[in-house]
DNA sequence: TAGTTATTACGATTATATTCGTACGAAATG
DNA sequence: CATTTCGTACGAATATAATCGTAATAACTA
C-alpha cells in the first residue's frame, strides 16, 4: 500500500482545475481573472487554494521565476470518473443505468451524439 | 417569488433520505441503526441531523407520540435530478452526454436495461 | 413506586472548506 | 533612488457540516 490516497478536489478546487484543463498552465492571476468572470473572488483566496492544491498534488508549479506557473497534475477524465463513481453510489445507490436514463432527459442531444451513443451500446451488447 | 429556495440535502442528509425512501417512515432509532450498518454514528448525531432536515422541510415528523416518526418530504426522483443537474454543470461543464458516455462504462448493464436504453434513445431521436 | 432506560432538545465542539488581511520582498516605474 | 505595483507566504477569521455531551422528562420494569 504505497499508493497515495486519491485526493478528490473540493468544489473550489474543481473549478480551478477546469480552468487549468481548458487553458493549460496558468498563473494565479490568470486563474483568478477567469474565476471572476462568474463571481467575485479575492486574489489571495485563489492563491491560497492553489497552494493547497499544490500540497495535495492536484497541481504542480514552476517556481523558477517569481510568478509561478501552475499546471494540472490530475487528468480531467480520471477526476471525472472518480467523482462520477462516488456520485453514482451516493445518489443512485450504485445504479449507473438509472443515472444514465435520467441524464438523457437532461439535455438535447444532437443526432451525431445519439449515433455515437447507440454505437457505444452496440459495443457493450457485443461484449456481453 | 414566493417559492422556497430548493434545499439541497448535504451528504449526511442524503444518506438519511435514502433510508427513508427505501424503508418508508421511520424513527430516529431505526434510521440510526441502519446507518450503523456501514459506519459508526452516535444516536444524537442522527437525531440532530434529522431535526435540521425537519427545519429545512426535507422531512416531516409525526410528533403525536413521544417517539417521533419521520417521513421524507422530497421525492427521490426530484432530488436526484437536482443533484444531477448540479453535478453535470460542475464536473462535466454542462455536458450531459459526456457524463452518459462515461457512466455507461461504469457498470455492467443487463440486456434488458440496454434494450430500455435503446428505446429511450429512439424516442429522443423521433422527437428531434 | 423507585430506579432504569429511551427519547427529545439544544448548546458546544470538532472538522473541513473558504475567504481574506497583512507582512515581506521583488520588480517595475517615475 | 524613492515609490508604487505585483507576487508569494502564512496565519487568522468565517462559514458550513457533522458529532457529541448533557439536561430534562416520559415510559418502562422490577
Amino acid at each position: 500500500m504505497t499508493d497515495k490516497k486519491v485526493n478528490e478536489p473540493t468544489e473550489s478546487e474543481l473549478e480551478i482545475l477546469q480552468i487549468l484543463w481548458a487553458k493549460g498552465p496558468a498563473t494565479v492571476r490568470q486563474v483568478n481573472e477567469e474565476l471572476n468572470i462568474n463571481r467575485e473572488v479575492g486574489y489571495t483566496t485563489t492563491l491560497k487554494i492553489m497552494q493547497i492544491m499544490n500540497e495535495k498534488n492536484l497541481v504542480t508549479r514552476d517556481t523558477s521565476s517569481r510568478t509561478h506557473i501552475y499546471s494540472a497534475m490530475v487528468k480531467e477524465n480520471t477526476t471525472q470518473n472518480n467523482l462520477l463513481k462516488k456520485f453514482i453510489d451516493k445518489t443512485y445507490r450504485g445504479s449507473a443505468m438509472q443515472l444514465v436514463m435520467q441524464a438523457l432527459g437532461h439535455q438535447k442531444a444532437s443526432m451525431s451524439e445519439l449515433q455515437e451513443l447507440k454505437k457505444l451500446i452496440e459495443d457493450i451488447e457485443n461484449n456481453n
